[in-house]
DNA sequence: AGCACTTGTTCGACCCGTCAGTCGAGAAAG
DNA sequence: CTTTCTCGACTGACGGGTCGAACAAGTGCT
């Protein structure tokens, strides 16, 4: 604490911003923010912003690399002791779905605003969407090593979780159902994306662990 | 084609206004495109669509309308004939592909602007999704009782399962390989719907009817 | 200690382009 | 002669980005 060094002030007030940044967004999409408001949120004067981000944009796109960083260095942690890839698989959902819950203006950030910047922000976007279908597309090569899979298309099961989750994350947004704790999400995803959703013919009525319910309660 | 009359001839007007936004709107999303572009590409001067929509806003509104109804009826009238409800939602699923795909235009609109506008769209967002979510959970609903799904909480998995449509249509957008015909991406995507990705522990290496690799080729 | 001079940062009024939406003058139709 | 629709110049507001004036905190010189 003793004595902020200059560049520690700097660096102080770039997340500042970033942070005002952030709850402008979430609270009023790309388009409706202005400049004026980051800088009245982060309590300082309109110029300053300018001093660390070179514009608007540049200020988004620095927002949301950090904040999709942060979501993949905490599934890493979250992940790291477990060498079974199915499982680890289920953690990194989980972890995903609990980030987004937290921090709600992450999601609506990442999942909303991010595509209303037109089209020259699409190889962006595309470019980290693909940071965690990798993630993804990881774990399954492993599982299908292993002989965990049935044949198919890695890249595009990879790709399918991904989008599942992301739509997940953004529905609990507007769900008006928000008891339903994220475990249980994440469990449904899973089996969902284990099992799909038919009954497996050979062997029949098998009543898993895992609770669910056939009846039309329980909303994301 | 005789003598239009003068209803038919303000209809006419009108869809062309909305033809020609929905090519603005898609090649520069909603804030990039300006009225004075989508009366350019209309071919009428700058106050004309005015006469027809209140505003901007309002125009994009019955854009999103009239597409989402297109694409409900398309579905509607390749189903009806069919009664399994497994093969209604194969169906559904490809025809919903080849509808993005034959006019991107819309995938462009639904996907990517109409996120575009901010917390005040989200409701409106909400409800039309909500409209194709219905549409599969009835079929889902079928299936079950039928006894052809295992347990599960059926709103959550029609829910999933468009999410998954959505986000597939979308990538192919941005996709770089494009030959990947639609039906084979709906196969892939109703085998993970239906099965899941893990091999059936019970009847081990059942080779399905499907092609699917396991190599990392067949982007969407 | 006091003073000048520099550097890094903050402030906010202002500039300037952009665009949604208006309006009054007309053309076309009947 | 009225109704319906078209035209496009215009306005009013807004917001991104700029800029020069002020300020704070050293740094060095005396």
């Amino acid at each position: 604490m003793a004595r902020p060094s200059a560049e520690e002030k700097k660096a102080a007030r770039r997340t500042q911003i970033l942070e005002a940044a952030k709850k402008v967004f979430a609270r009023k999409g790309y388009y409706g923010a202005t400049m004026g408001d980051v800088a009245r949120e982060a309590g300082v004067s309109y110029g300053v912003p300018y001093w660390y981000f070179p514009n608007k944009m540049a200020l988004f796109e620095a927002l949301m690399e950090a904040e999709a960083e942060a979501l993949k260095e905490r599934i890493a942690r979250a992940v790291t002791a477990t060498p079974n890839p199915l499982e680890r698989l289920r953690i990194g959902l989980e972890e995903t779905l609990r980030f987004f819950d937290e921090d709600q203006s992450v999601a609506r950030l990442l999942f909303r605003d991010a595509y209303a910047l037109g089209p020259s922000f699409e190889k962006k976007l595309v470019e980290i969407y693909g940071r965690f279908v990798r993630l993804i597309r990881h774990d399954l090569e492993h599982a299908a090593k292993r002989g965990l899979l049935r044949p198919l298309d890695l890249d595009l099961a990879a790709y399918m979780i991904a989008a599942l989750l992301g739509q997940l994350a953004f529905r609990r947004l507007t769900a008006v159902e928000q008891a339903v704790p994220v475990e249980e999400i994440a469990g449904a995803a899973l089996d969902f994306i284990l099992r799909g959703i038919t009954q497996p013919l050979s062997a029949p009525k098998r009543q898993s662990g895992r609770r669910s319910t056939a009846g039309p309660k329980a909303t994301v």
